[in-house]
DNA sequence: AAATAACCTAGTAATATACTAGGCTATCAA
DNA sequence: TTGATAGCCTAGTATATTACTAGGTTATTT
């Protein structure tokens, strides 16, 4: 379980996705325009997401990107896994004795806190996103054109804090 | 939130004093036999984690590092925050603006989930790992010289697993 | 006095992150 | 049918982070 700016663009481009899920594809151009990131970059991260089976793409003109599950089967677990290759946790992987032909406990522990961690991110899921009272208020005032310009909304006092 | 391998190797190393607290200062030289890192990285590393007060350094024969505070006043949160210095987690940051004078919205969701993570790696602390059965069992066994060897224990067939 | 181990700095190798530049292919609309 | 769109793919590269090396100084114990 690793956690890297490279898992966030990929959690808030999967929960673009799953806020404009029935209204067809979004585009990569748009989210790159929002997340201020290479239209490339998210392509090769995009290309992992669809190998994972997360998402599906759509081509040509009026194309982009839809979820490949319902947003209720996908969680940030799943979206991390997906282009954060997992980093080598023990690191004395392959030889069982890292010292002195035993096993750090150190080590064991933190394959505990680790599960815990993934089960704690694999609860949360893409879902309970879209039911943000916040996207709420924002899709009923967009309603119509909202496919193309939902991702943003005006900043309120809110927002400002990081 | 940020969580890389960096952030591995310094909850780890906490969990080591942890287990240790009450039998003395634990070295560098042990911690980078275990783990697997050099001596001069985990000094840095150290360096963050007493400069937060999580560690207390003695110096001299005999000396080490022990935790600055009880077990139970370390969270997760605390040692990761204190080496892996967090993200800029909008990448629009300073500029309320980031596209058309407006802001993103999956930028807002992120901060919801990532508060979420920070409190759920808040609510763990270091004391959660001192009660761990695995670890009463080796303290039994090797009261006396614990201090010296207790970071590692043989080989289970649940330990291979990772 | 000698050994230990924290504590500090500068420089560097290795890796991961993020981007650039180019191209190809499927699909839609004029 | 043609042009625009937008996915899809590869190679190369700039940047940042990670992790280490190699020196050193200082406090403390034996």
């Amino acid at each position: 379980m690793k956690l890297s700016t490279k898992g966030r663009y990929a959690v808030t481009a999967m929960m673009d996705l799953a806020i404009h899920d029935n209204e067809g594809p979004v585009t990569l151009s748009d989210i790159s325009s929002c997340q201020g990131i290479s239209l490339s970059y998210l392509e090769q991260l995009f290309s992992m997401l669809r190998k994972a089976g997360l998402v599906q793409g759509v081509r040509g003109p009026g194309g982009g990107y839809r979820l490949g599950k319902t947003p209720n089967q996908i969680s940030v677990a799943d979206i991390i896994t997906a282009v954060d290759e997992s980093i080598d946790s023990t690191n004395c992987k392959g030889q069982l004795d890292c010292n002195k032909g035993e096993r750090c406990l150190t080590h064991h522990l933190w394959n505990e806190l680790s599960e815990q961690l993934l089960a704690f991110l694999s609860s949360i899921t893409l879902a309970e996103f879209i039911k943000d009272p916040e996207i709420k208020k924002i899709s009923v005032r967009l309603d119509g054109t909202a496919h193309r310009i939902s991702t943003m909304f005006p900043v309120t006092s809110k927002m400002i804090m990081a």
